[in-house]
DNA sequence: TGTACATCAGTGAACGCGCGTTCACTGATGTAC
DNA sequence: TGTACATCAGTGAACGCGCGTTCACTGATGTAC
């Protein structure tokens, strides 16, 4: 068919007839890949969707140009990433801002969490579910609890307990189980999204009192 | 080096010189590929190391012959889970077996789920985290609930509820509930073997009790 | 204002790889007569 | 007891694919004189 969509086309899916970047732009092209493999990853869920030629072709540009940016298609994989993961740090630091009681944090963060990762699950999966030896080694394990928020929940936690809202309890612990916890939820629904689960903000919900009463919080 | 190992290579790791099946013996190699199939994953904890040409050398025949007994790779790799989904069901119900109180029930089959997923780790992969797209049609979601152990869960739950040791509630969401907790655990020790997690039975012991207790239950 | 030259963003063609799968076949095994 | 034939477990060679990556190059852009 003559208007059939012809996806991964440089034509219908990069600026028409890129132009080449003047001198010293060279981190124009940088940029664009970026924003393409992140489109590329947004479009089709899948990551190996993210080869280095299917990404070249939605820019509008020969494969090689890549590696003018990248030393490999790991490196560029992380640097896709990087971005989410910093969204993903700043969509639980957003939910948190300006509340005072840290179990309402605690709470925000996690509803934050959930979201993210329903929302973007390709992105999660990379970050979370993939093969530890596919993982750049720059994702060291201190940026991990970082990005998951195990500090900062570990840190209310201590927060609520001094308040005398919680028994005293290992709060470092306790946060990496509220991890655990939430991961499983988001892990589940993107691995097996046609199973009838029941809504997310029930079953958020529910987790949200069991937790707090597991945690020997009123609810 | 003459005496280094050369793994996949058919003369260490199969039978020496595969003697060809009988007539009517057709089955054989369907059984030998099947456990081929799963002493590489188990070897290399990969799924990927799965291609019909590693099994085919692995098992001392050439690939063509693995579509004597499979229709394609899907189908070879759905059979090896088959398995595994089996034990999977059996470990939990072998933990349970016996046990009166429902909620200790709950709690082994708890255990012997965190520990098949952290001693089969690529088994429990390719079950439970791999991409939708991927996983067999016949694993339908009515199965994955059994396997779960979704519906037995409920059952304890309603149980402990009628024998009044914990309150009224939704046994079946509950059950999911738990079930995707006890998942992001193993997801988790799985996905990040490195990060420096508390000892697993802390962990679950922690875990353990927090649910119980967040279920309104007497820990 | 004009020209030679260096710089640098990108190209084009090719490499070798392992993969799933197909196809026409071979040759041992068993069976009918 | 002997032989022709059907069956069936497996083979060997090849297919086309998409992949990451390398290499020598081109040609527009800017700069020095």
């Amino acid at each position: 068919m003559a208007g059939s969509v012809t996806p991964l086309q440089p034509s219908t899916t990069a600026p028409t007839r890129r132009s080449r970047a003047r001198r010293g732009e060279g981190e124009r092209l940088r940029d664009e890949i970026l924003a393409a493999a992140e489109a590329l990853l947004i479009a089709t869920n899948d990551e190996s969707a993210l080869s280095i030629r299917a990404i070249a072709a939605a820019v509008g540009v020969t494969p090689p140009s890549i590696y003018l940016h990248f030393a490999d298609r790991t490196e560029l994989v992380f640097a896709v990433c990087e971005r989410h993961w910093l969204q993903l740090e700043e969509a639980m630091e957003d939910a948190a801002a300006g509340v005072a009681d840290p179990i309402e944090r605690i709470r925000r963060r996690g509803e934050a969490y959930l979201r993210f990762g329903t929302e973007h699950p390709e992105h999660y999966r990379i970050l979370m579910m993939s093969r530890p030896d596919d993982t750049p080694q720059r994702f060291t394990d201190e940026r991990l609890a970082g990005t998951a928020g195990i500090e900062v929940v570990a840190a209310d936690l201590q927060q609520a307990v001094d308040a005398g809202l919680l028994p005293a309890q290992d709060a470092r612990e306790a946060a990496i189980l509220l991890w655990m916890a939430v991961h499983g939820m988001v892990a589940l629904l993107i691995a097996k999204p046609d199973f009838p689960f029941p809504p997310v903000e029930d079953l958020f919900d529910h987790f949200y009192r069991l937790t707090v009463a597991g945690l020997g919080g009123r609810v």
